[in-house]
DNA sequence: GTCGCGGCCCTTA
DNA sequence: CTAAGGGCCGCGA
């Protein structure tokens, strides 16, 4: 089981516009409580160049990563540019703006694990 | 609704 | 080997 390379193809698939949390990715990764690791992999850009990480922030709507991306609000910018509001608190609404994945979504990826052998 | 605490588990020192 | 800390979370008060 390679958990960065099942973080990194959930993140792939969030949807434009849309965010997912940390505790969200570990669960549909199948670790449910590795979410710090999500964080870690992330940052540290393990996770490959084309990931949208900007589309991942904590339980609580808050953009707790921002400060990893190269300057401190492009996370808010790349955001934003998707149509997604952000507050000053640098803070989204999930109500709104968080990805909502159905239950067909996991079983789907537990496949697609399953084939790759990740 | 908020806040705090303990648990989690990987990585770095 | 141990220890500390991190892009976190859920629960109980």
């Amino acid at each position: 089981m390679d958990f960065y390379k099942r973080a990194a193809e959930v993140c792939r698939r969030i949807p434009w516009g849309t965010v997912a949390t940390y505790g969200q990715i570990a669960l549909l990764c199948g670790f449910p409580k590795n979410a710090r690791q999500v964080g870690f992999a992330l940052g540290r850009r393990l996770s490959g160049p084309d990931i949208p990480a900007h589309r991942v922030v904590n339980s609580k709507g808050y953009l707790s990563g921002a400060a990893s991306f190269d300057t401190p609000d492009l996370q808010k910018l790349l955001l934003e540019k998707e149509g997604v509001r952000v507050d000053a608190e640098r803070t989204v609404d999930l109500k709104r703006y968080g990805w909502k994945n159905s239950f067909e979504d996991a079983l789907e990826l537990q496949y697609f694990f399953d084939r790759q052998r990740i």
